[in-house]
DNA sequence: GACGACAATGGGAGCGGTATCATTTAAGAC
DNA sequence: GTCTTAAATGATACCGCTCCCATTGTCGTC
């Protein structure tokens, strides 16, 4: 019992070769004859041998590990809302998935956005764990705490981000073009007073949305007055409040945008307790297109952000790079959204 | 640039102790006076020094890690169902916040249940990893490569399965009585013919789901034809098709219970289809309370499985039992389920 | 046929911790 | 005050792998 597993040494003896040769045969290096290689090959299948992933990351320069940083406080409100969400099950599947094609793991770990500490938590995670890349998520990937952290180590990171704030690698999809054809579609079916619930400011992708719907808005002559944009923080309960608000104006939306599907969700609330008919008395548009809005009743029109394929691509990226041995990733990746036209949206009440 | 990580040597100088007794300090370890200690408290926070993984993993005996075997399969189809699904969000969850409080970290692997390479591929996770204990699930947890490679490797594992076939460390909740509430509620609604979707076989759980549901109804004095039992797989596909067949009976039950959420969704999409009214035609009774259930239309009623709080525990265990040394988990942990009653159970028709 | 160039292998030094065991120091017993 | 015993500390051998460098073998070249 408590069988050992075979070491690399126990492959060498087997093939009859030195442990140099069996590392070469396992890291696909070059110059080894096949003979060689395919005693090595037979000698591991035979031994049910598999390197063992901490001496890797000790004697070589990779660790065949990603670290997916993702905020506490965001992460965990999701979590516990049962209104759904599902942002780490789709890195988790996109990266995750990529990760195991190149004998990668991924991990996830959940920092603390506000905590002086959090330069100090990054730094504990970026020693003991030792990744080859990070991928970050917002709003980390703008606090210039964790950039510095990153760059301090130089490990490569990845952004799933809008670019904006610095240069870096980056997979995004294009929040202008977004916002306007989100706009236009509630402009198409008629609507002149659109109201908006706005994302936390310190997440860009929040005001480049609003930046972007005012300017549609103004260059079809309906220019946005300030009131009906409605500050919000990402949380189903900011949803209400700005659906309160914006349907307490004298002159109230008859369409609302809001910048993700917990706000959105909340404003769907609202309008049922005031007994308005979702689209017949007001439409509502979404952004992210998780899985709360696909189910409720009505289901949502909402932009589709393709959060498993941005991690998945940003795994990729990664991976590559640390496959090559560089630590400097290259350009930004553009994924393409999707406008998910569903039962929330429809003409302007007269 | 590229500054590297401080190491206990660097600790160690900087307080002017041995290596070792650094290594006692962080290790908790005894026989260390407290002004020894402060000092190396100290130059640890002024380093930002966190120790390394994967040295500890490889000089040690621990390495700080859990892995979690999920079914690929089952977690990849539930993924692309855009029906909605928590399981492993509620692992993550429940898991690794609990790690996080002990240093550990988890990690999750999928694994081909049907494959001939099952065995090998565990033990390839288990030595390149060398995790300190195993969370499973089922369909795994039931499987003997899966307990044997585990148990020659003498790798502490705990099951998130109802107690059969073999003995030995499990989270669990009780089915029997689950299945029991749930077929009262029914009973209790007025409903005399009940139909049942059972899940594959070979997970435990359906199993006894189908026999209590079974035993319920003949103690009630309403035993249960084989025909209104449909033997499904836990997808939303095997529900369509159950409620088909038991909604062509020529007595059709009132009710119908399904042993998942995946199948219970299918149930609801056959009844829309046929014009039922659920719960005025129809009522529908699920399993595991996921997301999905809980925004359909209508809710469901649903027993829920604490998937969170059973990940949790299993979680614990391991890491207690880990930081004792002990290469055995003791006894079973039963958590309580709950019985959601919601909008898709009523009263029985006339 | 001697010589360099390059392919194919092996030898051995770490990587950053922990574990074993030896050693020093202090406390209590008589 | 000496002796015993345990607590406090340090020295050092690994753990399993990769990396650097040395060694050997095989050509082609003039």
């Amino acid at each position: 019992m408590a069988k050992r597993p075979a070491t690399i040494i126990h492959v060498a003896e087997k093939a009859r070769v030195s442990v140099k040769t069996v590392s070469r045969v396992l890291n696909d290096e070059p110059n080894v004859t096949p003979d060689l290689k395919a005693r090595v090959l037979a000698a591991v299948e035979k031994l049910g041998y598999s390197p063992s992933k901490a001496a890797r990351t000790m004697a070589g320069s990779r660790s065949y590990l990603l670290v997916a940083f993702n905020d506490r406080r965001l992460t965990l409100d999701n979590w516990r809302s049962e209104r759904g969400n599902e942002w780490i099950d789709q890195m988790l599947y996109g990266a995750m998935l990529r990760c195991e094609q190149s004998g990668y793991h991924l991990m996830f770990e959940l920092v603390d956005r506000e905590s002086d500490q959090l330069e100090r938590q990054i730094t504990a995670v970026l020693s003991s764990l030792q990744p080859d890349g990070v991928i970050l998520t917002p709003p980390n990937c703008e606090n210039p705490a964790v950039l510095g952290a990153l760059k301090k180590r130089s490990i490569p990171f990845v952004r799933l981000n809008t670019p904006v704030r610095g240069q870096g690698p980056r997979v995004y999809m294009d929040d202008r073009a977004a916002a306007r054809q989100a706009t236009k579609h509630l402009l198409g079916l008629g609507h002149k007073r659109i109201g908006m619930i706005a994302g936390d400011y310190r997440f860009s992708s929040s005001i480049l949305r609003v930046e972007t719907f005012q300017a549609t808005m103004a260059a079809a002559g309906l220019p946005v007055p300030d009131a009906r944009i409605y500050k919000g923080d990402f949380t189903f309960e900011a949803g209400v409040a700005g659906a309160e608000a914006l349907l307490d104006l004298l002159e109230p939306p008859t369409a609302i945008m809001a910048s993700n599907d917990q706000m959105a969700l909340g404003v769907v609330s609202v309008a049922q307790a005031r007994g308005l008919a979702v689209p017949g008395d007001l439409s509502i548009l979404s952004y992210d297109d998780t899985i709360g809005v696909r189910l409720s009743t009505p289901s949502l029109t909402a932009v589709r952000q393709p959060v498993a394929k941005m991690a998945e691509k940003a795994a990729d990226m990664l991976i590559c790079a640390s496959a090559a041995g560089e630590k400097q990733i290259a350009g930004n990746t553009l994924v393409p959204f999707e406008l998910m036209v569903r039962a929330s949206t429809g003409p302007a009440p007269k």
